[in-house]
DNA sequence: ACTTTAATGATAGTAATACTATTATATTTG
DNA sequence: CAAATATAATAGTATTACTATCATTAAAGT
């Protein structure tokens, strides 16, 4: 689908920043090299300065963009849904069988993210890598209300409920679809975060995606009757 | 188990600790109003400074227990893992049967904790209230590496690897046991914050607790052979 | 009772963070 | 060519996350 995705956008939601950095070279250089700053010391060290310096440019300029460091961890995070999104319509188009869809679509929202997409100023590789450790972090605040009355959440509610409903195309009767599908997104990324980091807290097997291979086996047998 | 609980005294790490809160008054006085404050504020906003004027103390005695607010919330959290594996012992003392001993396990991590447990000085039902919200923040961090060579997240792996242990007596060829497990854990967390903040990435049904009855439907259809 | 020690309080200070404001300069557009 | 817009440069503020020093008080040891 590479080259296609340069004709495509992605939908943001505007109140996450005070001008598009789409539509600027200075906007698309501090997402991109933001994205390589906050990948390389983490959120919780990245600072405005730090990238302003990174990008021969200064703090002030970069606020005229983005109200605050979460903020720009919201864009980046609802940018990483819509583009999710967009790929999950493309792996289901003239898929019929609901198990077949339903299986593509756990595949594309536990499996590790490692093709590089052309066309895009994004490295989506980062950015996923970013979203696994640092996007619970855009909504476990006090202003998360606030936020989802903005609409903010939007992308990945409808990312959710597009997935769900499969799931009840499959079995009609099944009273927890959200929850099914939010647990396999929210626990894919924890997974492969305790596989790096605190192994015991998870499963791995030589010579197979473990992370798929079980929330592929959990979706089915927890829908079936 | 009230009273039992007055004896009882919970692991924490000392590496999260300059020196035991529990051994002093104002140690406790941190704790106590520390848990109150967190829980009211959130654990971002949350300061030293705030906390100093909270209890009438200053930023400076409190350093002298804790090094950053960091570890204050590895205390807390560690300590929380440390009540819960305590719990589920008494949950599970003198059942037989793994398929019952499962199911109070996870009834045990999935159930919201409401009840109060006399003869301590620490606020449980708070305390998991922030367990819920914040400490995902306890590992998601930079240092993670680190801290758990420090053995710091011990308590929790156990625990996980405790109830991964029943579901290895009921299916012992089932390859995803601690995966299944932190799964649940780190789940119900997050859908209990879906419930109160972002609902339409959860189900919930009048008159159950839906988070209860999906995770211990999915375990166990996911465990069956 | 007297002394040492330990714990806390009071105060001050530093470097970094998370911003806001102002003005100057360069670039684009009408 | 004028007007608008975008960025850079500089400065400044309040808060955070600490560290250091010294005085006071309370407890413990002899």
């Amino acid at each position: 689908m590479n080259n296609i995705l340069s004709k495509v956008v992605f939908d943001v939601k505007e109140s996450t920043f005070l001008k598009d950095p789409q539509t600027s070279e200075l906007g698309n250089r501090i997402l991109a090299t933001g994205i390589d700053l906050i990948n390389e010391i983490g959120f919780d060290a990245f600072t405005f300065r730090k990238l302003a310096q990174a990008i021969n440019s200064v703090e002030a300029s970069i606020y005229r963009y983005f109200e605050s460091k979460h903020k720009l961890l919201l864009y980046l995070t609802t940018w990483y849904w819509s583009f999710t999104e967009y790929r999950l319509e493309f792996t289901l188009a003239n898929i019929e069988s609901p198990e077949e869809r339903l299986k593509r679509a756990i595949l594309l929202l536990t499996s590790e993210l490692d093709e590089s997409f052309s066309g895009l100023n994004i490295d989506v590789v980062k950015l996923s890598n970013i979203v696994i450790i640092e996007s619970s972090k855009a909504y476990l605040t006090k202003d998360v209300d606030q936020e989802n009355e903005e609409g903010i959440f939007l992308g990945y509610k409808q990312l959710v409920e597009r997935v769900s409903d499969i799931v009840l195309e499959i079995n009609p009767t099944f009273k927890y679809p959200n929850m099914l599908v939010s647990t396999v997104i929210e626990g894919a990324h924890n997974q492969r975060f305790f596989a790096e980091h605190l192994p015991r807290l998870t499963n791995q097997i030589k010579g197979e995606d473990a992370i798929c291979e079980f929330y592929l086996q959990m979706i089915f047998k927890t829908i079936s009757k």
